[in-house]
DNA sequence: CTTGGCACTCCGGGTCAGGGAGTGCCAGCA
DNA sequence: TGCTGGCACTCCCTGACCCGGAGTGCCAAG
C-alpha cells in the first residue's frame, strides 16, 4: 500500500476542496492532478483516508471533504509554506512604515491582514508585562484629583485617574513622582510592582494613603493586564465565506465580541512564540468557532509581546494564510524594534 | 375617505408586521385589531395607502409590507414614545454608574444599548472640540524625545510623541509647559489652538523649534479631530434580524467598519441634539445600509458633544428603541455632568 | 361609504421522474 | 500484491407539475 500516494490524495482533495468548495470526487481528482493510476484505485485510498478519519463524505454517492484532523495533517506534513513575492513584501511594509504611532501601527496592521488574506484580523496590543516602564508622571487635576500616566517601552500609554485622600500638594507630588521613577523606571513591570509596593512604607507617613492610592493605580495597570486590548477588522469577509458558512455566521460574530476569547486564541501560542501556529475547527475549545480556523503569530522584537492572526473558515487556504501572517508578523516586529 | 382611519390601518400594518416579519393581509388584520369594519374596507384603505407610496405588495396576492415612507410616517405621526418602566430605569442607572472611567463608560454604553435594543450599537468618543482643556503635561522621554498629553475635561486623554530639534532640557521644558497651560487651561479646544499658535514667536529664539514642536503635536490633537472614534456592539445580532436579512449582511458589516461612515450618521443630528433622530432605510444615503434603520441621539450634558444609537433592520420596534435611546443617552448625559 | 361575493393571481409545499456524480465491490491482470 | 475496468447502486439535484391557501381587485347592492 503505497502510503506516500495516500498523502498526496488528501493534499489534492484539500486543495481541490479549498479552491472549488464543493467535495472532491475520485473521477474529478485524477484529471485534475497527474497521479498516474485510475480513479479506483484512488477511491480504494478514499476509502483507507476515511477509515482513518481524515476526509469523509456529506452523503453517501457524494465526493470527499476533509475532516479537522486531515486539515491538521495537511497542515504539519504536506503544506510548503508559500513564499511571498518581492511586490507583496514592498506592498506590506511599505504599508506599515507610514504608521505614526503604536495606535497606528496596530490599526494598520490589523486592516492590512484582513484586506491580504479576505478572513478577519486581529491583533492584539503589545503587552505590557513583558516589557518595562519607562516612565511614571503625576498630575495634580486640581483638588484631589491625580492623574497618574505610565509609558511603557512599547510606547504604550495607560492612564488612570486616582482620588487622594487630601487636597493633593504640588511639592508633595514632585517628590512622589520622584521616588516612583526611581523604583520603577527601566525595570521589568513585574518587578516594579513588586518595588512599588514597599514604597509607601519607606515615606513619611503623612504622605503614605496619597502614595498608597498611586501605588495602587499603577498596580492595576502594571498587573492586572485587564486592559489587553485587541482589534479587528474585516468581519465583513465572513459574509464571504460563501452560503454554506452563514449559518455559523452569527455565533462567530458573537466569539469575536468576547475578546476574552480572542486574547486565549492569541495567547496559547506554543513553544516558539514567534512561528505560525494554527488552530483548526474544533481543536480551540470554542462552540462557536467550531467551523473557523485560526493562525496565529507572536510579534513584538526579540521579546515576544503579543499576537496577532487572521480568523477564517476551516476551508481556507493554509499555506498562503500562513505566509501572509508569518510575513506580516515579521515586518510589525521590526518596525517595533526600530 | 375616513383620513384617520387609513392612518390606524398604516400604524397596525406596521406594528403587525415587525411583529410577524410578515406581509400583512386584509383578513388577519381585521382579525387582530377592532376596526368595526369589513375586510373588503380595509383592502379599499390599504389600495389608497399602496398608491400614497407607504406600503407595498412583494408580489401580487401577498399582504403589504410598509415602505421606508411607510415608517417614516409611522414614526413621525403614529409611533406613541413608549415609557420605561421603573426597574428598566434602575438597570440602566444601575449598569452605567459602576464604571470607572471614561474608557469604562463608554464601553458599558454600548454594551447596555446592544443588549436591550438586541441591535447593533454604535457609541461615539465624547469629541474634544466642544470641550475644555484642562492640562497639558509634558515628559522628558531622554534625548530629544518629548511625551506630550493633553487632558480634557471630559476625561478623555490624547498622547503624541515628539521629536525635538535638540537635546532637551528639564528646565527649559517645565518653562514652555507653563506657558503652554497658561494659554490653554480652561479654554476650549479651538481657542486654545488659536492662541497656541502666537505662543513661539514670544518666546527665547533658542526654544522656538521646540515649542513649534510641541504645539504641532497639540494642534494635531485639538483640531484634526482625526481621533473621532467609535465604539461598536452587537454585531452578532445582525445575524438574528431574519433571514430575510441575511443577503444584506455584508454590505452592513461592511459599513460598520468604516467609522466614517458611522460618524457621519451619528454627527448629522437636526436641531435639537439631544432628541432621538431616526434615519429609515434609504434616508441615510450608504448604499450598504439600505435596509436598516438607524436611531440615534446626542449625548454628554449641557453642551451636547457626542452621538450615540442603535442600527436594526427598517422592520424594527421603533417606538421601544427610541425610548431606549433616549433613556441610555440621557442616563450618560447625567453621568459624565457629575 | 361599506359590504359580501366572486374570479383571479401567485407563492409555497409536495410529489415525481430523470440525469449525473460518485461510490463500493469484484473479477481479472501484471 | 496492487492496479484496473466494469457494473450495479445510492443519493442529490433539477425541473415539471399540481394543488391549496392567502390575498387581491372589482362590482353591484345595501
Amino acid at each position: 500500500m503505497s502510503d506516500e500516494r495516500r498523502l498526496a490524495v488528501l493534499r489534492a482533495i484539500v486543495e481541490d476542496y479549498v479552491h472549488t468548495r464543493e467535495p472532491v470526487g475520485s473521477k474529478a481528482l485524477v484529471e485534475r492532478h497527474p497521479f498516474g493510476v485510475s480513479s479506483a484505485t484512488i477511491r480504494h485510498d478514499m476509502a483507507v483516508l476515511e477509515d482513518e478519519g481524515l476526509i469523509v463524505q456529506p452523503h453517501t454517492s457524494a465526493g470527499r471533504v476533509p475532516t479537522d484532523a486531515g486539515y491538521r495533517l495537511f497542515v504539519d506534513r504536506l503544506a510548503e509554506v508559500r513564499a511571498m513575492s518581492q511586490p507583496e513584501r514592498k506592498a506590506i511594509s511599505g504599508f506599515l512604515s507610514g504608521a505614526v504611532d503604536l495606535d497606528d501601527v496596530v490599526d494598520r496592521t490589523v486592516r492590512l491582514l484582513a484586506s491580504l488574506t479576505q478572513q478577519v484580523a486581529v491583533v492584539q496590543y503589545p503587552s505590557l508585562t513583558r516589557s518595562t516602564v519607562r516612565h511614571v508622571e503625576l498630575v495634580p487635576l486640581g483638588g484631589r484629583r491625580v492623574l497618574v500616566v505610565l509609558i511603557a517601552d512599547t510606547g504604550r500609554v495607560e492612564q488612570r485617574i486616582v482620588e487622594a485622600p487630601g487636597d493633593v500638594d504640588e511639592h508633595v507630588l514632585a517628590d512622589v513622582r520622584a521616588k516612583v521613577n526611581v523604583e520603577s523606571a527601566g525595570r521589568r513591570l513585574t518587578e516594579a510592582s513588586a518595588r512599588l509596593q514597599a514604597l509607601p512604607d519607606q515615606l513619611e507617613p503623612a504622605h503614605r494613603d496619597l502614595v498608597r492610592a498611586v501605588v495602587r493605580a499603577l498596580d492595576e495597570a502594571l498587573v492586572e493586564e485587564r486592559e489587553e486590548r485587541v482589534v479587528l477588522a474585516g468581519a465583513a469577509n465572513l459574509a464571504r465565506f460563501g452560503p454554506d458558512f452563514a449559518s455559523s455566521i452569527g455565533p462567530v460574530l458573537d466569539a469575536l465580541e468576547e475578546h476574552v476569547v480572542l486574547l486565549r486564541l492569541l495567547g496559547e501560542l506554543s513553544g516558539d512564540r514567534s512561528a505560525v501556529a494554527v488552530r483548526i475547527g474544533s481543536e480551540h475549545g470554542h462552540e462557536g468557532l467550531r467551523s473557523t480556523s485560526v493562525v496565529t503569530s507572536g510579534y513584538g522584537g526579540a521579546d515576544v509581546v503579543a499576537g496577532l492572526g487572521v480568523l477564517g473558515p476551516t476551508r481556507m487556504d493554509y499555506p498562503t494564510t500562513m505566509a501572509t501572517v508569518r510575513a506580516v508578523a515579521s515586518y510589525v516586529s521590526r518596525l517595533l524594534d526600530g
